[in-house]
DNA sequence: ACGCTAATGTCAGCGACTGACAGTTGACAA
DNA sequence: TTGTCAACTGTCAGTCGCTGACATTAGCGT
């Protein structure tokens, strides 16, 4: 079930290349109707039937009917994690999540592949965003995800999450950054990697400008008044 | 279906009354089934056996299981919406957000008590941040309301939604706050509406302070070096 | 070749939800 | 008062996601 990677032996018996197969089979087949015919108008049994298993064997391989549709979203997660974990300590807590995000997107395109082509990703990635249930289902996982985030940037800077609500309160605002931005990029017409990466780069450097000036000033005036800001 | 308040006539006609009253009941009974048994644990046919009618009925009331957790829920964010569109035109877009949600906790009290107690409520709300499906669903209905509160700051302040990213930006962060604030308080002790009350006031004028300032600083260093910030 | 065990299939069943149809009951006019 | 209409409700059958139990198949090491 948790195997991750043995990463040195290509043979590893025929059991297991059998069930990497069902469960790769299972998956690609699951994207593909899930993103022609809908999430909701595709059963279990005909993503069972197409790869000829039973249902049963179906929810061997994944808790859900949801599960499957995040399993790629899943790798994409860890990458990240992974990357935030080896930034630089002199980064401060917004510049290393900028940077580990924009790092783990510049790597991740062939670890998918090896799955599924990008492309159906990237279309999963849209029908998640616009099926309710799944769109439900990504904010809770993206809310686990903030916690592990949350409490790696309060190692980094040494302090104890329980006690101090600044690393959650950036944290918060990162994701919200985030989820914006990708809601938007869904929105547009450019698909691409770039897009989504280019679009994420300037609402993150736009965050804080965007808190700490008076919006009705012409432009940036450094030295406003109001203590209270936005 | 859609039938808000006549707030008028008290006698709207038989028909009328019986069918506020089965909603109420099965209001009710749901919350307090979900809040002691637990959501997972309490099926459709016990609340409708409980109130002493058939399933379909609960169904014609409620769209979903899920639907009647959120009934009360309901009610709060209208109020908040409520209370944001009155807010002067002075107040800037954050504390304008900020002076609303805890308006709206000081006159929310009695209109929840006219359907059930303010005690099951509270206990229900409870109940939605520790079941994952429910958890799920809240953070969806948040970014709905988040949607509409974004439209409404950029109205209040004259900017074009689709071009400007400002007022997505700075709701999604006040959000973002926002639950982490109702999650701490679920996390402590004191259940009362005071704490979270005190929580939220004391987080939301946490936000741009921790964003600006460098972590690392023993205090708050206004003419801090890089630009970047966090 | 032969057990052992993991993987799979089959079957029965629960719970959320829906459509269709029939029965009941307020509302309103004659 | 009575009768008609429309709204509300109950019943039933069926779909779909999901699970436990048990039998069957098929790699694996000996």
């Amino acid at each position: 079930m948790t195997e991750r990677q043995a990463a040195e032996e290509p043979t590893t018996g025929l059991r297991e290349r059998k069930k990497q197969r069902t469960r790769d089979a299972l998956l690609r087949v699951a994207l593909e109707l899930f993103t022609t015919r809908g999430y909701e108008h595709t059963t279990v049994d005909e993503i069972a039937d197409a790869v000829e298993v039973s249902q049963r064997t179906f929810f061997r391989y994944f808790a859900s009917k949801e599960e499957v549709a995040f399993a790629v979203q899943e790798m994409v997660e860890s990458r990240f994690v992974a990357e935030l974990l080896t930034r630089p300590a002199r980064e401060r807590p917004f510049t290393a999540m900028r940077n580990a995000v924009l790092c783990s997107w510049s790597s991740i395109g062939e670890a998918i592949e090896a799955v599924v082509p990008v492309e159906l990703h990237m279309r999963t990635y849209l029908m998640i965003e616009s099926t309710p249930a799944l769109l439900a289902a990504h904010l809770r996982r993206s809310t686990e995800l903030e916690e592990r985030t949350a409490r790696i940037i309060a190692d980094r800077e040494g302090l104890d999450l329980d006690a101090d609500p600044r690393p959650r309160i950036a944290v918060a605002a990162f994701t919200g950054v985030m989820r914006v931005t990708g809601r938007l990029w869904g929105q547009g017409e450019d698909t691409s990697m770039e897009s989504i990466r280019a679009l994420t780069e300037l609402y993150l450097d736009h965050l804080e400008p965007a808190l700490a000036a008076d919006w009705r000033a012409p432009e940036r005036t450094p030295g406003a008044p109001g203590a209270h800001g936005v």
